[in-house]
RNA sequence: GCCUCGGUGGCGGAAUUGGUAGACGCGCUGGAUUCAAAAUCCAGUUCUUUCGAGAGUGUGGGUUCGAUUCCCACCCGAGGUACCA
């Protein structure tokens, strides 16, 4: 009998799933372990070989963790709304609805034959009613809070409210995206509903507001920062402008600091928190007013160098200030205009590629110094940026390269406060080297002093303070499309009001077609049902909208990340109807132990679901302020495309080492499904399945054609995908599994390359034929010799020890070697082998079931507890280093050392108990632990 | 430009905290078994070599009895970021 995988591996499959065996159980005495995956986007091109390596780690780390008695919820779901399935419906009218359904059927029949260990009773889909009922409260939620700088958290905006009422608002101390005007309580008590609801929309943290957006035309929807990739949409490449737009955001910006802080709470790849960090974008400095020479108003600029202020021989503001216009002279007014009108026009690429020119216009005002008194001109420059800081900046020429090429560039005088230093060529940036000189109070003084006197004289005279910025903006949270959540709110005299929260899930309506509505309206708007009767609390058909009851509904969705910022919780208690989870069961899993998914989530959804955990936290919904303990980022798997060479203006193709000139060919990429043997062309089939090919000439050498490989990212425009199912149906699901562990390492980017997977798959058949001898089973009940109790317990140790580092392409070499020793030696000792198949149960599941099932057990082998390393089979030979030394040594438990030093002649080591040494004047200690360093300390 | 990570045979990659570099797998070479193939097994496989040995972990220095590992400078590659004052 030999190794039959296909047999084996659906009936372990149907076997797992009949009787459930890795249902979690949300009470338990046993403690908890949760382990999680990113759940997919079900696209419709189904899955390749790259997307289960993730899945296949999280798996062999929950299994592991099961054997070794946790309690492991591994759950999986599906994100299910998303921008491809309603491209998809605008093109063939087909509700993207029905095509997630189909999609999400493939994903799960692919995911089935690969033998997860997932808790398929706890699926959750985002677009799902009863799954976006809660992602809308949550909405509800944050629209009905703002962010209390004094208690640091966030608060009900009904306690706002109170305060507005008793004092008005000069006391508070929230986070707005902009400064709201100031009242006491009388004034609050006589505004309007509507005065009032414009006032409380700058402290809400679901807010709508007037915003620069970036606006892909093609698309026909914002984006958000992290779904513009080199100033092109992620998505299809499209061209992003700038806009002005009306938009709900969401207030992350107010959580900014406990983002950055609570990084060092979390176990996340280093790199992965370092993204986090730049992206937040911390930085200190202060807040400086310049008078403005014949006008009241003031500017105030932000600068991270106060210490040069003295050097600040202009200022620039971002031409979209609204100041710009006002203190513009007349003489310049056509030329700031239409530099102005310029900058909007551009977009987020040409601004890009047209970085580091400069230019910039003289508005004709002045400023005056704070200091000095002396007045410096005033310019608009579009490498001054609207929306960080205060949008305008003080030229430093001779402390700030931008500054100092402006300045050199339109001929404003550049002075030179460092001492010692020539700012002839370019400007001096160094702050650790930083001596301040031609400023005054602050001559002879270093970065560090500078900064903190010239903060201190600036907040004694009023005219600035200190001040810290991030990068980070509020997150736009409308999408002018269909296929997302509604946001559930309805506008009366054209403020926004929210839905009661027990009118929720809103719906998402039916509509006749997925385009935008007229004048660019989103999607929404070609409902017929889309209007809120606030008396019956219910949606009822648009025509009626004039009755004084019935209000029109929010066109805008949500985007992507709204459904995916909190869903690890629904799988503790995907069926409640009452709460999004219950308390108590969130307490009892409380957050996830592990999160496996990719690097590229970074700034998106790895940041703005820490983001909304923060704010269920303050809400005290959550326990805990981060979620997720411990991430790792599996890389990608690459593919391998394929290209032929054809003739310029020819249909001739030439194999590739045939070619000198490379000029002479345009290279054509072709399905790698035509190459036999790595890289040589199946010419044959590809004339008979490809007509593109059916007349062209090939020219071979030595009668085979041999195509080009390059290695770039899998996916099925580049025809270079490899489809899990055809691995499964050749060697197997678990030999799959290994394979792509055995790959490299689970974070490192890797091709796919099916030449070495052989390999793999000898090793199970090897390991089966440990086991077998053609039909006989040939394991006995032999007590094992020392040899083989020696290799299991080295195979244990290290394989655990890999686990737990998650180095699963070690532990693929621990089990190769272990099986080739049990082979040499013979071993048929049911006591070693036993042992063996459940320590590589994690990774090759159907076969370690099916032999265990083979060798008289009942039950399944994942119930089974994981084998423990006991020490005292393992025999390290003596060691001699006849050397001298000083420092460190390391050895394994028994050791026997000889030195030829003078003062030390012999250290002993046996038993782990008995040491001998000779005493030396030199040496005042010696450390031992057994397996462990020996420190010996002169 | 800046930040982060990395650079080891023909290839994917091992090497615990500074201690025999190249584990394990692929590929390749030779052999066994076979009518033959598949499958399987055994041996070899970093490079150079006058077969004594010598060189060798991107390059050049340094620390150390000893460096793939630590330090400095540089080169190359991947990812992130894009005028953030």
């Amino acid at each position: 009998m030999s190794y039959d995988f296909k047999k084996i591996e659906s009936k372990w499959q149907e076997f797992w799933a009949k009787n459930r065996i890795f249902k979690a159980q949300n009470k338990s005495s046993k403690p908890k372990f949760y382990v999680l995956d990113m759940f997919p986007y079900p696209s419709g091109a189904g899955l390749h070989v790259g997307h289960p390596l993730g899945y296949i780690a999280s798996d062999i780390y929950a299994r592991y963790k099961r054997h070794k008695g946790f309690n492991v919820l591994h759950p999986q779901g599906y994100d299910s709304f998303g921008l491809p399935a309603e491209q998809y419906a605008i093109e063939t009218g087909q509700h993207p609805a029905n095509t997630t359904d189909k999609n999400i059927k493939r994903y799960r029949e692919q995911l089935d034959r690969l033998g997860f260990s997932f808790d398929w009773s706890r699926e959750i889909r985002t677009s799902n009613s009863n799954y976006y009922k809660w992602t809308q409260s949550f909405f509800l939620l944050m629209f009905n809070h703002y962010y209390c700088n004094d208690k640091n958290k966030s608060r009900p905006i009904e306690d706002l409210i109170k305060i507005f009422e008793i004092e008005g608002n000069r006391r508070i101390n929230a986070v707005t995206d902009r400064k709201v005007e100031l009242f006491n309580s009388s004034e609050w008590n006589s505004f309007s509903f509507k005065k009032k609801q414009n006032i409380l929309i700058n402290y809400r943290l679901a807010y709508l507001a007037e915003k620069d957006v970036n606006w892909c035309p093609k698309l026909g929807t914002v984006l958000a920062n992290d779904e513009i990739i080199n100033g092109v949409s992620e998505r299809g490449g499209y061209t992003v402008v700038k806009k002005k737009m009306k938009q709900w955001s969401l207030r992350i910006t107010a959580y900014a600091e406990r983002l950055l802080e609570d990084l060092n709470l979390i176990d996340w790849p280093d790199a992965l928190k370092e993204m986090q960090r730049n992206w937040i974008g911390k930085s200190k400095g202060a807040r400086v007013f310049f008078d403005i020479k014949g006008f009241d108003d003031k500017i105030e600029v932000y600068t991270t160098r106060p210490d040069t202020i003295f050097g600040a021989t202009f200022l620039t503001l971002a031409p979209e200030l609204e100041i710009v216009k006002k203190i513009n002279s007349k003489s310049n007014k056509k030329e700031v205009l239409k530099y102005i009108d310029s900058t909007l026009k551009k977009s987020q690429l040409d601004r890009m590629s047209d970085i580091r020119e400069i230019t910039g216009v003289f508005t004709g005002a002045y400023a005056i110094h704070p200091f000095t008194r002396k007045l410096i001109p005033i310019w608009i420059g579009d490498y001054v940026l609207a929306d960080y800081g205060t949008g305008s900046v003080m030229g430093v020429p001779c402390g700030d390269q931008r500054d100092y090429d402006f300045a050199k560039k339109f001929k404003i005088s550049i002075v030179n406060i460092f001492k010692n230093v020539s700012i002839e060529k370019e400007a001096f940036t160094d702050k650790s080297e930083t001596i301040i000189t031609n400023s005054s109070f602050l001559n002879n003084l270093s970065f560090e002093k500078a900064f903190e006197t010239v903060i201190k004289e600036l907040e004694k005279n009023g005219l600035g303070f200190k001040e810290v910025n991030y990068k980070l903006r509020d997150a736009v949270f409308s999408r002018q499309r269909y296929w997302g959540e509604p946001i559930p709110i309805y506008y009366k005299e054209k403020v926004p009001v929210p839905l009661n929260f027990e009118s929720l899930p809103l719906n998402l309506p039916e509509v006749e077609n997925y385009l935008p509505g007229k004048e660019g309206a989103p999607p929404l708007s070609n409902a017929n049902s889309w209007a809120w009767d606030e008396k019956n609390n219910k949606v009822v058909k648009n025509k009626y909208i004039d009755d004084k009851n019935i209000f029109p509904l929010e066109l805008n969705t949500m985007p992507g990340w709204a459904g995916s910022s909190w869903y690890f919780y629904r799988y503790m208690d995907s069926e409640n109807e009452e709460n999004f989870a219950d308390s108590k069961i969130i307490s009892y899993w409380k957050d996830v132990d592990l999160y496996v998914g990719g690097s590229e989530h970074a700034t998106g959804h790895l940041l703005y679901s820490r983001f909304w955990q923060k704010f269920l936290f303050d809400l005290e919904l959550v326990p805990v302020k981060e979620y997720s303990k411990k991430l790792i980022n599996q890389g990608m798997i690459l593919g391998n495309s394929a290209f032929i060479y054809r003739k310029v203006g020819e249909n001739v193709f030439v194999s590739k080492k045939l070619i000198k000139n490379l000029s002479d060919f345009d290279p054509i990429r072709i399905d790698i499904k035509y190459l036999i043997n790595e890289d040589e062309l199946d010419i044959k089939n590809l004339k008979i399945s490809s007509s593109d090919f059916s007349n062209s000439k090939f020219i071979c050498e030595n009668g085979k054609f041999f195509a080009k490989r390059e290695i770039e990212k899998m996916s099925k425009s580049k025809y270079n995908v490899v489809n899990p199912d055809e691995i499964c149906d050749k060697y197997g699901a678990d030999t799959l599994r290994m394979y792509e562990m055995f790959l490299g390492p689970i974070e490192q980017a890797k091709p796919w390359n099916t030449s070495g997977i052989s390999g793999v798959h000898g090793f199970l058949k090897k390991l089966w034929r440990l086991f077998y001898d053609n039909e006989i089973l040939i394991v006995n009940d032999s007590n094992p010799s020392k040899e083989m109790l020696k290799t299991l317990h080295s195979t244990i140790k290290k394989v655990t020890d890999d686990i737990e580092s998650f180095s699963f392409n070690t532990c693929i070499s621990s089990f190769m070697i272990c099986v080739n020793e049990l082979q040499n030696l013979k071993c048929r000792s049911r006591k070693i082998l036993e042992k063996l198949i459940i320590l590589l149960s994690p990774f090759a599941p159907h076969i370690s079931e099916e032999i265990w099932e083979r060798l008289g057990n009942s039950n399944s082998i994942s119930e089974v507890d994981y084998p423990i390393f006991d020490q005292k089979y393992l025999i390290e030979n003596e060691k001699n280093y006849p050397i001298s030394f000083n420092g460190k040594f390391r050895f394994n438990i028994n050791l026997s050392l000889s030195l030829t030093n003078n003062e030390i002649k012999e250290i002993v080591l046996s038993d782990n108990k008995t040491v001998n040494f000779l005493k030396s004047k030199k040496v005042k200690k010696v450390i031992i632990v057994p397996n462990k360093i020996i420190n010996i300390v002169f």
